[in-house]
DNA sequence: ACCCTAAGCGGACCGTGGTCCAGTTTTCTT
DNA sequence: AAGAAAACTGGACCACGGTCCGCTTAGGGT
């Protein structure tokens, strides 16, 4: 099966920052033939900046973070930082990187139900659910990741998410307006509100779990299933 | 009725920046006796610094209206405009707090179907309808001025559609999780997935609002009426 | 009318995100 | 192997959001 991606992590090669924006190109998921050959000296600081970064949240938190901050732990310049990631938030979503394809990986090929096997409906609720817990467990990095509002959709890892929701509802769903329908059912698990709603009204994740289910089963017009919480397909 | 308000647009005294987080007051909704008796020149000052951030906007947009800017066209020190709003964000919502308080009045005390008098799941419609095309009208402004995670849903406008959405569907689905419902129905009207739908994928506003239409009958179990688009009750 | 005090004021100051460009290094070509 | 083009580098530089703190002023009490 073939998805919607963009040449992942090789944001513009700075002295043009603005290109209209470069259509995605189909390219089929899996092997991570994404680098488009970076140069060797490249790739070495890619990496260490990485790492840097990693250390400094693990150190001292998302807000730690600082491009100077993680240029100097890099032992690199600062507009090496810049040119590698684009900004800020590219810096982060790079973090995000392997956490998407993994979850992509499980929902794509991964075993039933959140995998092919399972009758779409399944699938979709063990969706919901997977992306929960994994938001849950790096809240803090998607929220600081959060990319200014032309970017957030248009994400790769987004738009994988949103062609996967869109395909089930085909499937569940057949004469509605998947496209749309996809977006809102997503945006019911958009890591803000999901912060919102555990940290600051202190609803445990169960309750979103259920909230989840129960929203599935209203808007596919299906019964919901007996209450079992099977998650982390 | 009685809603949860805010102490409106009277942000913290600058020497004390952090406070907890004032608990809301129960106001009655209606008379703005919500200014604090700012001293005579603190409130002429507002109201300049409100006109030549208007006045910013209009002539550059939203991206024009920087706090120095802001300050110099209102021939106030930067200072000021801090001490009143807050911060950046502050000030955009402030800007938007006439049209925040004209919606409001609309769907509480307005005419049917949006105002009381009307079923509950007309006014449910009725209401994302209004909120739907509001929205699209400030678009600009209201996605400039999303403000951190920690304060995008404690804000009080946002608090105040979430009561209303809250006491509807109890009426409409009472043995349901409405709370969480409320929230999840609000994020499929969110400014971010307005501007996505509208400006990049181009969805015309007709096509959002017959999917809010459809996702009310369907989470409310309910027959979607025939395609009528009374909007802006 | 005067004074006292809290509120308000303003602009110097700081840290951070982001840009630029002159110089360096790698890799391709022949 | 040598030369040229493309890619990368680093740090000086800029703009903006946000803070601080000493000075000014409004306005109530006497």
């Amino acid at each position: 099966m073939l998805y919607a991606v963009f040449m992942s992590s090789a944001p513009p090669p700075f002295p043009k920052p603005q290109e209209p924006l470069e259509p995605p190109e189909l390219i089929e998921v899996g092997p991570a033939l994404s680098e488009p050959c970076l140069r060797a000296d490249a790739a070495r600081n890619r990496a260490r900046l990485l790492e840097a970064a990693a250390r400094l949240i693990a150190e001292h938190g998302v807000a730690g973070v600082t491009m100077e901050a993680v240029a100097a732990a890099a032992r690199v310049g600062k507009g090496t930082v810049f040119r590698r990631f684009g900004d800020r938030t590219g810096l982060l979503m790079a973090l995000l990187d392997h956490s998407d394809k993994q979850l992509q990986a499980d929902f794509m090929g991964g075993p039933p139900p959140l995998g092919p096997g399972a009758p779409p409906l399944d699938r979709l609720r063990a969706f919901g659910v997977a992306v929960l817990y994994r938001s849950a467990e790096r809240l803090d990095l998607l929220l600081a990741a959060q990319p200014d509002p032309d970017r957030r959709f248009s994400h790769p890892a987004v738009a994988a998410l949103r062609t996967h929701v869109v395909m089930l509802l085909r499937q569940i769903v057949p004469d509605g307006d998947c496209e749309l329908l996809a977006r809102t059912l997503l945006a019911s698990l958009d890591p803000a509100l999901i912060h919102h709603l555990t940290r600051q009204c202190g609803m445990p994740l169960e309750r979103l779990e259920a909230g989840w289910t129960d929203l599935v089963a209203r808007v596919t017009g299906t019964d919901a299933p007996a209450a079992d919480s099977t998650h982390r397909g």
